[in-house]
DNA sequence: CACGAACCGTACCGTACGGTACGTATATGG
DNA sequence: CCATATACGTACCGTACGGTACGGTTCGTG
């Protein structure tokens, strides 16, 4: 059985709609370009809906991010029969994903705004990110592993320990690199392989250990 | 034998101080705080000497880079003979080095200075930062595992590899949480002894599997 | 049809920034 | 003592942004 997790749209489509020209604008220039001006022209609105809708620029930044992480669903996989290989895969697979959102344009560029205003006093928008972005991808992960200990494949006392294990072997600073404007990786699928790997040689229990290759 | 690593400085005295005067304003008030009226009033200067020294304003934020990373200061200690309980103790410093230097004031702030620029065209401060920030602090942990390499206590065969895994088990997603404005580790002791042992498990030779906890 | 609400497009305002120009002071060197 | 270079402080300019106001238009509803 698949859980579907997302949020309900707090904004009426037109408002989603001007929000996604938002977010197009902010990929393809930057903060810079996203001023209010720019969206309102670019969603054939007028600026005072923009203020009538959303406050003031900042509300509409937070808007942003309410909207992108609206857009994202994760499926959480309940009840499966896991095995070593099939928990494996999972892992594998969450990686890979986890990679591919990070490296996204629209999660790179809102990263950025918010990494940009977060040093002004209260600006709350990267804790609205790392609150909205990042809980479902960090449900899915525990479920996951919560999974794995629970078929007695993965050994750990402190899930949060071992998920912040996984998320630091399969990342290391490629999201900081490309932040700061690196290229991605040519190769994501071999990195999470490695990742899982290392992980699983750290946390996983004979039954797991017994089919991995004895060298790194 | 102690090898001091540094860049011999770009600016004259006069210069530096206004550079340290415009990073006190960036660490304080974030980007939007840094312009050249505040810097010129900050530094007692005037706005034609910064635009005759550092060209324009991204001059002077390539400079800061510059400036900040020509303090930095890393000691290699070569020739040292390594053994398993001291590759440890050193693998620590290092980490515990690691997650202090990414949790200082003018680190963050400049890191989120060089994020926030790095999605106009060219802006090359990201570069800057990635190649001076972190070129010293990646010697001296390639040397140290290499180091280890040759004692016979660590097994890899990529260097690159295994420094990047050592830095994912000791920041994993910290940097950028802080750079979105949560506030750092209570207990990075903690954290970076952690980091090692999951890394010396992964990578440490018999020698050094042999000294540790059979438990994590 | 009539009325009102929502909305678009544009024009407008105050402000603040990046960058330039100018007059003055200080220091160095002959 | 003068000449030259360097740098300080201030004033200035053009531009662009956030936010507001207003007239005209569409659209749903009784």
């Amino acid at each position: 059985m698949s859980v579907d997790t997302a949020e309900p749209s707090e904004f009426s489509p037109r408002q989603n709609a001007v929000l996604e020209q938002a977010l197009q604008l902010l990929v393809d220039g930057g903060e810079k370009a996203l001023t209010t001006s720019g969206v309102a022209r670019a969603a054939n609105c007028s600026k005072e809906s923009l203020y009538k809708w959303f406050g003031d620029r900042d509300g509409l930044l937070s808007a942003m991010i309410a909207y992108q992480a609206s857009k994202v669903r994760t499926f959480e996989r309940n009840g499966e029969r896991l095995t070593a290989a099939s928990l494996h895969d999972h892992v594998v697979i969450f990686a890979r994903d986890l990679l591919e959102v990070l490296a996204g344009d629209v999660s790179l560029a809102l990263n950025r705004l918010a990494i940009g205003q977060s040093n002004r006093d209260g600006s709350k928008l990267g804790k609205l990110l790392l609150e909205r972005g990042r809980r479902q991808i960090d449900r899915r992960a525990m479920a996951l592993i919560d999974a794995g200990k629970r078929a007695g494949l993965l050994r750990f006392s402190d899930a949060d320990e071992a998920y912040h294990t996984l998320y630091g072997l399969v990342v290391s600073d490629l999201h900081v690199r490309m932040l700061l404007g690196e290229p991605g990786l040519k190769d994501t699928a071999r990195q999470a392989e490695r990742a899982v790997t290392a992980f699983l040689r750290l946390y996983g229990t004979d039954k797991v250990l017994a089919e991995m290759p004895v060298l790194g």
